[in-house]
DNA sequence: GATGAATGAGTTTTCATTCAT
DNA sequence: GATGAATGAAAACTCATTCAT
């Protein structure tokens, strides 16, 4: 997927380019702590450049604007934990094993990457919201990607009989995705109080058994 | 509650009440429209009187800075949101068409308030987070107060044997909640494509039948 | 030198004159406080009118603007203390009684009106200045004419051989003057603590006795 | 006092160091001629900056706000007429020579610094009295140790026996500084008309020759 | 004649961004 | 190539003044 010059650009990067890439790491990584702490309105470049130990000249050399800084940043996250969660689905074999596994893998991002969380939801739901379009869009597609991963599988588990066809496939991805972010937004806000159920298969029994009959 | 005078007071405010109260929506009006497009920061308080077509000091008659306009906002519509969600869930007798009824209800305020929705969960997630405590503890109670309604819903299903007994009474509250807010956020983001199941039931069913045994 | 229609102004106001009056004074006598506390530009036209319980236009009814009001207020009081000091001065027979008369009625509008000195000398050395020249040039003439009536006290004391020809009669009025001011400016600063010498004797015997010879 | 690093350091300011001493010197002349024109409230910063063609933005570089930049003209200049004064009296052996050299150099700084005298005593009397205490009380303190020198060079004339015991030492400084003060206002008033005695002596004279015996 | 709601010009201050060294 | 001093547009908020009722 990638073209022969990136991927020998990843097999050797310069000195420099590792140097680079390091800086970079270290800026965003500043800029991720105060944006999540503060909110991206109420975060200074200044500090950013402060925080990561760079001179502010130097953080614009990186990024054109504090919009573009932001952008990578939560662009390259989504990313990762997009790839992260196909990869869970994908590991196992059963359809309930997936479903396990994607619950316990989002739980991990969750518990792990508080700050980013917040801000991804926040750029969800958040001021942004129509002014960084191409934010937002690329942000849905890759939730669009997960959700028909989790569909598939619950199509898969259909076909072979294993789950009762009381939805489409579809709906119940939307409807896990719903449940399992409903409970960890509660651990997110309460960390101390353990609501969240001790183990990811509560989340999904719910699912799993039904209520009546 | 109010004695005499409060009441007739309330059936018959004088006319500069009533005028006062009006130019208050109108400004409340202008300020959802602007916020929920554009996000609180980066709408002006002068764009918002210009809106409401006031000059910038009688705005400033009725709110006495931004962040207290902006509180109010989501304040007032929050209260009544949570009213109408309570009062929706009371309003049947059986367990399941009380749930049934708690889904319409707000489905019904989504579809309608689509700008304070938006605001709404841009406050719960977004930047103000840290900085209007006061406001979100407001929300947040508001919100645990609407879960506790609904899980005496499904504990009053249980002691009936109406429900099984698959999970905390507590968990399917907020588990109802994730999947009726995942559904309906999917409506908000596209409104054009029809995602959302045809009727309520559907999101119910989800929940009432199990996809294993 | 007040003509006809004026005296008789004067002397039988009708009520509603009367009423008038009354109200100007309510109104001088809140702002005056107000003034005195908080200085000119920290103190507003509402909070005036609202101390003084009148309405705001009420207000603007009396004095055109804001500096109007604060003219007229400096200047009927200069014009009473300066009146008082003339006449003083005059009430006695001879120069030292004089000299030692003006003291003691200076002193008696220094305790007695805290709040006008302060902003008097404020006036005299502060902020408006260049602003309100007109009312500094009033404030001053009058300053000089109280001058004036001092050093023929000197002057005729010299005629008389009461006093040693040590320096030009005006000369010896600034110098009361500025002696005066400064031990009157030591009590209004910290009145409890009395450096104020205990009578105003005192005062006189350091122009009147040499230090040398 | 100093250690030899911060010696050197002052002897040799870096260029930078020398070049931001200048700025800071520009703008505080810029709006010393502003304030002592206009008054600090009838001065905008963007004034203040447009006069030491700064842009806004640096002038806030360098001071954290107006209240800020106003205390550092105050203060400073307080500090260095404190300084000469003291040092005046010092100079001289004979407690006349002192006295005659105080009044010198007090007259001197009048002529010399008119608009940051006028200022001086605009904090002293006017508006900002009550609110930047911090301010009044260190210019207070100054004045204070003023007199307290004075007061020992009468004192010291007494004891040899070259002043005549006719007051409290301290209420003799307490005169001079008025008598002086008193003077040297006349002239600051209309610089024009010398009414200013030719020599300091004259001033001097008054309270050294007393008017009778 | 009194009232006080409405007005909007004007002020302080912040902060993203540039560019000379 | 890095630096950080300088910039100035833009935003929140105040308050003297007006004028319709």
């Amino acid at each position: 997927m990638q073209n022969e010059y990136l991927v020998r650009h990843k097999k050797r990067p310069s000195r420099r380019e590792r140097e680079k890439a390091r800086q970079r790491r270290d800026m965003l990584e500043a800029a991720l702590i105060l944006f999540s702490e503060k909110g991206y309105h109420n975060v200074t470049m200044h500090e950013i450049a402060s925080k990561a130990e760079f001179a502010i000249g130097t953080l614009y050399k990186f990024f054109r604007n504090k919009e573009d800084l932001y952008k990578a940043l939560i662009l390259e996250k989504t990313e990762a934990f997009h790839a992260a969660i196909v990869e869970a689905i994908g590991e196992h074999d059963g359809e309930v094993d997936r479903l396990r596994n994607y619950i316990r893998v989002k739980s991990e991002i969750f518990r792990v990457h508080v700050p980013v969380i917040r801000l991804y939801f926040s750029e969800q739901y958040g001021e942004s919201f129509n002014l960084m379009a191409e934010l937002n869009d690329r942000i849905r597609q890759r939730h669009e990607e997960s959700l028909k991963v989790l569909a598939d599988v619950f199509e898969s588990g259909m076909r072979k009989n294993r789950f009762r066809r009381i939805a489409d496939p579809h709906a119940l991805a939307v409807a896990l995705d719903g449940i399992s972010t409903a409970f960890l937004f509660r651990w997110l806000e309460k960390p101390e109080e353990r609501t969240f159920p001790e183990d990811p298969e509560a989340i999904l029994d719910i699912l799993l058994k039904g209520l009546v009959d």
